[in-house]
RNA sequence: GGCGACAUAGCCAAGUGGUAAGGCAUGGGUCUGCAAAACCCUGAUUCCCCGGUUCAAAUCCGGGUGUCGCCUCCA
C-alpha cells in the first residue's frame, strides 16, 4: 500500500516493522463539548485507512485516547480552562462533562459507521505512565524544571522539526493575541510536560507527582498512552494537521528521547473541512454536528459519502450545496443497489477483477473518490444479482455506508404504523385497480406528508420512508 | 516574518508525459393514468496565469496569482 507520510512528504511504500501487524495510534477527541463534523471527518478517513488495512489481510491493533485532561487551556487563553469551562456552563463536575461528551462522541461515530479503536484510553487513568516517563527524561537529561514546570528541552535534540525545515528563529511567539510567552523556557520551541503552576489555578483535576501536585501537559499523553499500549515502535500515527506541529512534533521529541530509538514510522494527516468562513472549529461557533445534521432531515452517512467522495489531504469546503448533491447521489446508489435481486450463483473469479480495482484505488494513497466509481462500475457490469451484492457487501466493509441496507432493516421490524401503511397502500391498489386516480393520488399524498415515498414499479409497489 | 498544502465543467471530483474517468445537477428520450424510480442520450478544443523542457504536458522545470492551514487550544 501506498501512504502519503508527511515524515519526508511523499508517497512511501507501507512496510510496518513487524510482518503482516499494523500497530495504529489516532490522536482523540478532547472532550468538552460536541465533536462537529469537521472533527468526523478525520476519525472518518483514519477508519477507512484501519479497514482497507485489514481488508488487505493486515492484523491491526489501533488505540485511541480521550483527553479528559491536560491541552484544555481555553480559546485565546481567557483564563479558563476548557474541561472546567464546560462544567461550569452545564452545572456539572469535569469528570461527568468528560463521560457525557464522551458518550456523545461515540454516539455520532456509531451513527457515521465509524469502527471503535480496539483500545480507548482516557489520559486521566494514565496519570502513572505520564510521571513515569517524565521521570526517564529527567534522568537522562531531556528535560528541566523551571518554575515549578518540569519542560522538555528542545536543544537537546538533533533534529527538532522533523515535518518541514523551519528554524526556531523564525518560530513566531505569542503570534495568537492573548498567548504569552513563557519566561521560563530555555528555547522558543520548548514544552511543558508536568505544570504545578499555571494560569489556570483552579483547575479541579489535580495529582501527586515528584514534582509536586499538578497535571500533565499537553502533548506528553499521547506518547504515553502509545507506548503504554502498543509498544516502542508505532506503524501508523494518525491526527488532523493541525496537530503536526506542534503537538505531533512534540511527541517525537519526548518518545524518541524516551526510548533512545526512531519511534514512528508513518504520519498520516487528514486535512481540514472549511466552510465559507475558513476551518470549521468549536472556538468560532456556528460549527456543525451530525445531531444538527440529522434535525436538518440528513441521514449522517450521507456526510461519510461526502467525504469519501474527496480525498484525505485535500481541504474539503462544506456547503449544505454540496451535501444536497450527495444525499441525491447517496440515495440513487441506495435504492439501484435494493433493487438488485439474490439471484444467482456467485462466481469469485468474475468478481475478482472488480474487487481488485478497488484495492487498487485504495491502496493508493487512499483514493476513496476513485474506490467510489468501482461501485458504479459494478452496478453497470455483466454480472448477475447475487454477484453485484457479493461485491458491493465486500467493498462496503471499508467504505461502510450500509450499502446493502442491513442496518435499516434490521432495526425496524413491523410495528404498528407499517401495518397502518400498508393498509394504505392497500386502499390506494384496489382505487388504482378501478382507475379510481383522485382517491390513489388523495392517498399517495398523505403518505408523502408523513415522509413516506410510494414508487408504482413494474414489480408492484414499494414504499419506504424519505 | 517563517513553514506547509491546495487550484480540473454549474457543483463534488479522478488523473503523476501520450492527447480530459465517475457522480450530482441541466436538457432530450423510453417507460408510466399521473408522479416517482429505472434505463438511454446530452457536457471542458481544455485543466489559475506566464515562460521553459519535449515529437508530445493538466501531468516535468522556473516564475507569478489566489485560497486554506500551522507557528504552543484545535481534527
Amino acid at each position: 500500500m501506498q501512504l502519503y507520510n508527511t515524515l519526508g512528504q511523499t508517497k512511501q511504500e507501507f512496510v510496518p516493522h513487524e510482518q503482516g501487524k499494523v500497530k495504529m495510534y489516532t490522536c482523540g477527541p478532547t472532550v468538552y463539548h460536541y465533536a462537529h463534523i469537521g472533527n468526523l471527518r478525520t476519525y472518518i478517513m483514519e477508519d477507512v485507512l484501519e479497514k482497507q488495512l485489514r481488508f488487505i489481510g493486515y492484523d491491526v491493533t489501533r488505540a485511541m485516547n480521550i483527553t479528559d485532561v491536560g491541552h484544555l487551556s481555553s480559546d485565546g487563553d481567557t483564563g479558563e480552562d476548557k474541561m472546567l469551562a464546560g462544567a461550569k456552563r452545564e452545572h456539572k463536575t469535569v469528570l461527568e462533562i468528560a463521560k457525557f461528551y464522551t458518550d456523545a462522541f461515540f454516539d455520532d461515530c456509531d451513527k457515521l459507521n465509524i469502527k471503535r479503536p480496539d483500545i480507548i484510553e482516557p489520559a486521566t487513568g494514565c496519570i502513572d505512565s505520564f510521571i513515569e516517563m517524565i521521570s526517564v527524561l529527567l534522568d537522562k537529561g531531556y528535560a528541566y524544571i523551571a518554575g515549578g514546570n518540569v519542560y522538555f528541552d528542545t536543544s537537546k535534540l538533533d533534529c527538532y522539526y522533523v515535518f518541514g525545515n523551519q528554524n526556531e528563529e523564525d518560530l513566531a511567539v505569542g503570534v495568537r493575541e492573548s498567548v504569552e510567552e513563557d519566561l521560563n523556557k530555555r528555547n522558543k520551541a520548548d514544552f511543558v510536560l508536568w505544570f504545578t503552576k499555571s494560569k489556570f489555578e483552579d483547575q479541579e483535576l489535580k495529582w501527586d507527582s515528584p514534582w509536586g501536585s499538578g497535571y500533565p501537559g499537553w502533548h506528553i499523553e499521547c506518547s504515553a498512552i502509545s507506548i503504554k499500549n502498543l509498544g516502542e515502535y508505532l506503524d501508523i500515527h494518525c491526527g488532523g494537521v493541525d496537530n503536526a506541529f506542534p503537538h505531533h512534533t512534540n511527541e517525537i521529541a519526548q518518545s524518541e528521547a524516551y526510548l533512545g530509538h526512531p519511534w514512528c514510522k508513518y504520519w498520516f494527516h487528514v486535512l481540514h473541512l472549511n466552510d465559507a468562513r475558513g476551518k470549521m472549529s468549536k472556538s468560532k461557533g456556528g460549527f456543525l454536528t451530525v445531531s444538527l445534521l440529522e434535525e436538518k432531515g440528513y441521514n449522517p452517512l450521507v456526510y461519510r459519502m461526502f467525504c469519501l467522495q474527496s480525498h484525505y489531504r485535500k481541504p474539503l469546503t462544506f456547503s449544505f450545496e454540496s451535501l444536497d448533491n450527495t444525499a441525491k447521489a447517496y440515495g440513487k446508489l441506495i435504492n439501484r443497489i435494493s433493487a438488485l435481486s439474490e439471484s444467482g450463483e456467485v462466481s469469485v473469479e468474475r468478481c475478482k477483477p472488480y474487487i481488485d480495482s478497488f484495492n487498487e484505488a485504495m491502496n493508493n494513497d487512499l483514493n476513496t473518490a476513485q474506490a467510489i466509481t468501482v461501485l458504479y462500475d459494478v452496478l453497470k457490469a455483466e454480472l448477475n444479482d447475487a454477484e453485484k451484492r457479493y461485491i458491493i457487501g465486500e467493498l462496503d466493509r471499508v467504505l461502510s455506508l450500509s450499502l446493502l441496507g442491513g442496518a435499516d432493516e434490521s432495526g425496524a421490524p413491523v410495528d404498528g404504523e407499517d401495518a397502518e401503511i400498508e393498509a394504505l397502500i392497500e386502499k390506494r391498489t384496489k382505487a388504482r385497480m378501478e382507475k379510481d386516480w383522485a382517491t390513489a393520488d388523495a392517498i399517495r399524498d398523505e403518505l408523502n406528508a408523513r415522509n413516506i415515498i410510494v414508487e408504482d414499479t413494474p414489480q408492484g409497489i414499494k414504499w419506504r420512508r424519505g
